[in-house]
DNA sequence: CGTCAGTTTGAGCGAGCTCAACGTGAGTGG
DNA sequence: CCACTCACGTTGAGCTCGCTCAAACTGACG
């Protein structure tokens, strides 16, 4: 069992429990071991530790193995922006792909585990495998129309709305790595929750009672219990 | 001078005067020749021509030759929501390559041009040309990064400060096609401006009379001329 | 010359922000 | 073990920017 523990480093990519996930969905056995010899693993991440700084050179692409990242920018006038949050799974990295040096930067919410992907090598494997190249376009390609759907919700959505769709999104994720879709345990502060959902901290602290007033949530600071799975879907957007 | 006229469907990548800007700027005359094999120039767009629907099989990305295109979303709740426009030299139809559907609706905001590129010859290509898989990996990142603007605005930014901003986009972008950076005709309606920027028709249209006010802007209809494009920068977020 | 889509302007309202106070729990040091 | 701090979260009160609703204007087109 100890090769399964998602902090260790020794793990590879043909083992990794999140490889029905992560890149290795699109390959087959030989081209997993051909990704797996590219894939660098630090070691695990604290709280607060950078993964990457904007301005900094670009260089890898990353997956989430355990914990939570959170991909934030920070504009001219020094206001922050958080742009996504990533669970295990995931990748994150891609702002930099366009630009020499990387547009966000990239912090551990809670201890994480890393893969490195080095993204020159990425794209060398791309080209010698055609299925490889177009998982990755269509992970960029679902990138977009995520920010796009989340454009859509600060556009057009309530409070409400957008906190709904932000648990309901958590609660899908959680699904898919096998975990309850019902109760988990946020990684993310409610300072952090505001400002990816374009809301003040106090206004995500009324809907989270408001919530627990309609008998949707049970809300314990980071602990949260969805009550009425179907209700919370209704008042989401997606 | 025929073949450089921009509705002209006979002109190919080699001669088209937006090969500055579009895909071959990536690739040298061989190669530019070998895109250009794959590329389909259908007759000209009217304003309001669909050049795809969200739900219809994808198939094709597009270049803007000339005119102007607006891409938008509709969610479940039938609310519209645009998610850009693209002008002559720019690339849109990403939205679709992650997913068997496009996502996205786009239509043709005016009379227009543009060239389709077939997503599968194009996937084929990439793999045997690496400065033009980079060059997509570059476009589709440089998407995530202007939606990641938006949310930045649309999530932070005043009514004022949003409008500004597009207005500095296009004429940035305008500069791109040695046009002029100050006076333009905007392509698009209020509604559509107001729709993309998460404002109101009624908002957006104070805005203006307001910059006119103070002398920033010279409004008449969908012509602008900035007065004090510096002081329109100092305004916007970017 | 009427119609209709797009735009402008005004008046009033409300969701979410700001500011302020208070509560909670983990860490720290005497 | 308690006192203190500090980050984080909750709750209340009042305000404001942009929304809603309504009316009037403009120009293109039949």
């Amino acid at each position: 069992m100890e090769a399964k523990c998602p902090h260790n480093r020794a793990i590879n990519c043909g083992d990794c429990r999140m490889n029905a996930l992560c890149l290795p969905i699109a390959l087959q056995a030989h081209e997993i071991d051909r990704l797996n010899e590219i894939v660098e693993r630090g070691r695990p991440l604290q709280r607060g530790d950078y993964i990457y700084h904007a301005g900094e050179m670009f260089r890898s692409i990353y997956a989430v193995r355990s914990g939570a990242i959170k991909g934030f920018a920070v504009n001219n006038q020094g206001v922050e922006q958080v742009t996504g949050f990533y669970l295990p799974g995931e990748i994150f990295g891609m702002d930099g792909i366009g630009h020499p040096n990387h547009i966000n930067s990239a912090i551990a919410l809670e201890t994480s585990a890393i893969c490195e992907i080095p993204f020159s090598r990425m794209e060398d494997l791309s080209a010698k495998i055609p299925s490889l190249q177009r998982h990755f376009f269509a992970l960029m390609s679902r990138e977009i129309t995520s920010d796009q759907q989340l454009i859509t919700m600060l556009s057009k959505n309530s409070a409400e709305e957008r906190v709904a769709t932000l648990l309901t999104s958590i609660s899908a994720r959680n699904a898919r790595r096998n975990l309850s879709d019902s109760r988990f345990r946020l990684p993310m502060s409610r300072a952090d929750i505001g400002n990816y959902l374009g809301l003040t901290v106090e206004t995500v602290s009324r809907v989270f009672s408001r919530f627990q007033k309609q008998q949707v949530l049970q809300v314990d600071k980071k602990e949260i219990e969805i009550l009425d799975l179907d209700k919370l879907r209704s008042m989401a957007n997606t």
